[in-house]
RNA sequence: GGCCCCUUCGUCUAGUGGUCUAGGACUCCGGCCUUUCACGCCGGCAACACGGGUUCGAACCCCGUAGGGGUCACCA
């Protein structure tokens, strides 16, 4: 048997990382097996503009490297892959289904049915529909319509006995058909629902194994009664627990923002994120710009690979100490059997802990290359770039170290880019060092003579001078060099200072002391 | 409320009757390093939801209880 995994987005112009990590796992289990990911559009929905919103979700798969074999764009065998354009297989199977008796025809009007659902919740019990507008006759059609009523088609489910399947994740379910809904499949303007679209295509896809989230667990007896009835293939089934919020195990939506800003953690990570579109002077749509969604991720500079291998182990092991595997590894290890039971909350912090190790890894290049895109964005770099800036971003790169966890916190650095005429001095940063000791200005005067002398500009002779420098005054070298780190820079943090020194050249440099000289002077 | 599912450190998890005074990772808290910040290094706090069984022995098996969650649509 070959096994065919899906999964089924709707269109809705973002991709929600609960839902990446379903595909994930359906990407994995079919790689595993030697099969096939198939991406099925769930359009059904015609007030949607399908194109544009479908873009972002596209690209966002393309940039986990979560490529579907059959789908939009690469087509396939199966084709059509959007369900709006799939009416002609549902609608014979709804024929099928009237013309075996296990569906009919009712017209129930909705404010009925919602009366029932009352009745039902105030006498605490099932609400299960006593059938008394389905029509067994055509003169029963003709008498409901003569009413104004319209037809529903719906499943007519048996009420005794018991669906019992094996699900991967869960071992063995059972329900009693009696408690189960005479579900609507086709509306009275003649559109599908969902339960029935999703049996069909996934028979015509010859999907093998169903992997979904488990709030897709209660839904799954009334599909196994329209496959059994259809005389379809039942597939094997997975349902694996939902990514919840973070620190709570309610199921994480894309609608609960605001909630989740009140988590410590996720304010960090959105804070991050939303740091770094300022400073690019862009101001995105918080709701379609936050760790909730992908997008957030890729603007923000994180690697897929962090992303992917976190969401990897949000509620899947491969045993007690394994937490970094490639996707070679993934594909390789991967098992249904070691999916958690339990809805796994996300941990922003812990996430971020991936993205150090993966950045970590990164080859330099590629490092730069991640990052240069934020400073052509930002402006301090031109598109193109010119050719000699990629050794210059490198060495900010390499001194930067692991300080640059995102590639958009290359931002920090902007010091290095912008003119000494416009270098912005932190007033906190330059009060405590500059200001306040009372030797900072003449040590930073004597310190200048010193450094304007030097011919061969790099970290080595900078540190070998501003040493002799230290040594000569009979000082700690904190004393100076957070002053010219201020000084220079404008900031209180950065990376070491004769790389910053090195990585400047002696006249910016010299400029900048001059520059924060004069500034002290004015202020004093 | 009915039905279904779940329950090991704050979080993600390992654990399938003795090797568990419960292991790892992240967070957190100390300390070291130090040129600020970050990194790194060392150390520490911290969990089997509860109650009954079964058994020589239970985090692991059974039954209850409690808590949490999902779902009950002419949404997907």
């Amino acid at each position: 048997m070959t096994v065919r995994t899906r999964f089924a987005p709707s269109p809705t112009g973002f991709l929600h990382i609960g839902g990446v990590r379903t595909a994930l796992f359906n990407y994995l289990f079919a790689k595993k097996h030697g099969g096939q990911f198939v991406l099925r559009i769930d359009d059904t929905d015609a007030s949607r503009n399908v194109v544009e919103a479908l873009a972002p979700i596209l690209h966002g798969f393309k940039w986990l490297g979560l490529n579907w074999d059959e789908g939009p764009e690469v087509d396939g065998p199966y084709a059509p892959y959007y369900q709006s354009q799939r009416n002609p297989k549902y609608q014979s199977a709804v024929d099928q289904l009237l013309a075996s008796g296990h569906a009919y025809k009712d017209y129930a009007k909705a404010e009925e049915l919602a009366a029932d659902r009352e009745l039902a919740g105030k006498e605490k019990r099932d609400n299960i529909y006593d059938r008394r507008f389905m029509a067994v006759s055509d003169a029963d059609c003709d008498r409901f319509e003569s009413e104004g009523r319209t037809a529903t088609i719906r499943l007519k489910m048996p009420r005794e006995g018991k669906c019992v399947f094996v699900d991967h994740v869960r071992g063995s379910v059972s329900v009693d058909w009696a408690r189960e809904q005479d579900s609507v499949i086709q509306r009275p303007d003649g559109s599908f629902i969902y339960h029935l679209a999703t049996v069909v295509d996934d028979e015509h896809f010859q999907i093998s194994h169903v992997i979904r989230a488990e709030e897709h667990l209660p839904n799954t007896a009334r599909q196994i009664f329209m496959i059994d009835a259809l005389g379809y293939k039942r597939p094997e089934y997975a349902h694996i627990p939902f990514v919840a919020e973070p620190g709570s195990k309610v199921k994480l939506s894309k609608r609960k923002l605001e909630k989740y800003l009140k988590n410590r953690d996720f304010k960090k990570l959105n804070d991050h994120g939303v740091s770094i579109m300022e400073k690019l002077g862009e101001s995105p749509d918080s709701q379609l710009f936050n760790p909730v969604i992908t997008d957030f991720f890729e603007r923000a500079g994180f690697l897929p690979d962090a992303l992917v291998n976190y969401l990897l182990l949000l509620g899947w092991s491969l045993d007690d100490k394994t937490e970094f595997l490639n996707r070679d590894e993934m594909v390789e290890h991967f098992s249904l059997e070691r999916v958690v039971k339990a809805a796994a909350s996300f941990d922003p912090l812990k996430l971020d802990a991936f993205q150090q190790h993966y950045m970590n890894e990164l080859d330099l290049k590629k490092k730069v290359a991640m990052c240069l895109p934020f400073l052509q964005k930002a402006n301090y770099v031109a598109t193109p770039p010119p050719c000699d800036i990629s050794d210059y971003v490198q060495s900010i790169v390499i001194a930067a170290g692991d300080r640059i966890q995102i590639a958009g916190d290359i931002l920090d650095f902007d010091d290095f880019f912008v003119d000494d005429q416009k270098l912005i001095f932190d007033e906190k940063a330059f009060g405590k060092r500059i200001l306040k000791p009372e030797d900072a200005l003449e040590l930073l005067r004597g310190l200048r003579e010193k450094l304007s002398g030097i011919e061969q500009f790099d970290i080595k002779t900078t540190e070998v001078v501003v040493k002799s420098f230290v040594e000569e005054r009979g000082i700690k070298i904190g004393q100076i060099i957070n002053a010219l780190r201020v000084a220079v820079t404008g900031k209180g943090v950065g990376f070491g200072t004769f790389d910053t020194l090195a990585i400047l050249g002696r006249d910016r440099c010299l400029n900048r002391i001059d520059l924060a000289i004069a500034r002290a002077e004015s202020a004093g």
